[in-house]
DNA sequence: TAGTCCGCAATGGTGACATGATTCACCTGC
DNA sequence: GCAGGTGAATCATGTCACCATTGCGGACTA
């Protein structure tokens, strides 16, 4: 049934060396691992293919296949991004990933404003309407409003107008579910953090780019301090998330998140 | 010879792909890709496993391997990057791309100025000055320029402390190339363009992060002005670039540009 | 006409085999 | 004694034949 696109060959080896379980250097073979896992030589070739398209590792004859640096890893694509963030370094990758969407989201916002579609400009201000209200309401449902915030997110991404914004749309909506899933929000959603989302809805729906970008910088400035705020205290999150919480699955795809 | 990543199968497939010349929808089978290319079933289905990787196709039992919509590439992927930018629609991309690097340069710039090394700033400031004097000797030689721009902006980005940001040098190197090859540069540089790189340079040299990230910003809108000028005013770039000039080859891995 | 069933065509997966390249070790020659 | 070349061992690479699995699609039936 794996389509080995997510053979577990494919994912146990990509979580042993992004974890650093496999450093740099080390060396498989197509025998050993497909003694390990129990497989023919051929779907280990076809794993290890997939690693070697990823820039994981290397394989040449007489050398078998060796773990390269994470500096030729292509840290950008999801199943790399996912892994890492389901071992250790997760908060620090979080942190890289977070700054990315600090460079990214206000410009997405801006195209957002200029080209969305009029049925995505009515779902923002209901989005940050429903916000609005669970925030306020205080003890709210913290997995609805997760949903609410994530699809807020991608819609704005996805009407950037720009394709490779709109292909950071499943690497934002981890990182909002690993944010809280971590534990690095706060109890309840800030006032601000409720006000610059309605902001960035309400200028998206007027068209007016200059807000939009202003106001989702704020969202993710306000994100960058409480991420440093709790990050530089402490390695570990104080939630209990050691290494059991995968954060989440999969990234790619049309995110599966869906809402009102 | 060819280590499979480097196949003619998997980069012809992933040029027809991407160029168009195989839509959405369009279905191969494995025996077909065989015997179109003179190869066996095994080293066709490793270079359908790779494209499947990027997303640009789904296989299945009973279907064969159909064409995906371009919404589900992997279109930060250097690969796809590169392959697109060889076919038509180059300039849509580049514009994309250069949006993203509007994005994400001025961070990098600021990054910089806070963690780049010593060695590092010494060569920003000393590749700065050269740029000038070959931009105010006039019909300089391009070629330098180029690579010294290249250079340039690659350290910032490997220098940001982010090593997703570092991730885009590749992508960010073809940019560059791609833009003065297609002629989308001022026979000779802008005054602007030669005093913002070297308040970036001597910004991330002094450790100022606001001052680099603003000159960061000045040198991509420039850009992005200048793009969006002669892009709305012809689909097809004037110069000679019609379909034959693959504006370069790859832009994974540690992009080959080396100056002083 | 609608629903079910069966066949087929394609991938998915396995094992064995030949090939080629690279590294290591040994061996010769100066 | 040392350097350089030659050989062999070892691994990936490529190929082939084979069986299992799986969905699509047409045919058959009620």
């Amino acid at each position: 049934m794996p389509s080995a696109l997510r053979s577990p060959v494919l994912d146990t080896l990509g979580r042993r060396i992004t974890s650093g379980e496999l450093p740099a250097g080390a060396v498989l073979t197509l025998d050993g691992i497909g003694a390990e896992f129990g497989v023919s030589r051929t779907v280990a070739r076809e794993a290890m293919r997939l690693l070697e398209g990823l820039g994981l590792v290397r394989s040449g004859p007489r050398v078998g296949i060796v773990v390269l640096g994470h500096d030729e890893w292509n840290v950008l694509d999801s199943r790399v991004i996912a892994w890492r963030l389901a071992g250790p370094g997760r908060v620090a990758q979080l942190r890289s990933l977070t700054e990315l969407r600090q460079a990214v989201e206000p410009l997405a916002a801006r195209g957002a404003a200029r080209g969305a579609s009029a049925a995505v400009r009515d779902e923002l201000v209901a989005i940050a309407r429903r916000m609005r209200a669970l925030g306020e309401a205080g003890e709210g449902d913290h997995e609805e409003f997760l949903a609410l915030d994530i699809r807020m997110h991608q819609l704005v991404l996805r009407s950037s107008g720009n394709e490779l914004f709109a292909a950071l749309a499943g690497v934002v909506s981890v990182v909002l579910s690993g944010r809280t899933h971590l534990g690095l929000m706060p109890v309840h959603p800030e006032a601000e953090a409720l006000d610059a989302h309605e902001a960035v809805a309400n200028a998206v729906a007027a068209g007016d780019a200059a807000a939009a970008e202003e106001a989702m910088a704020r969202i993710v400035r306000e994100v960058r301090g409480a991420l440093d705020a709790r990050g530089s205290s402490a390695q570990q999150p104080t939630n209990s998330a050691s290494s059991d919480q995968p954060v989440s699955a999969q990234s790619s795809g049309a995110g599966g998140v869906k809402s009102g």
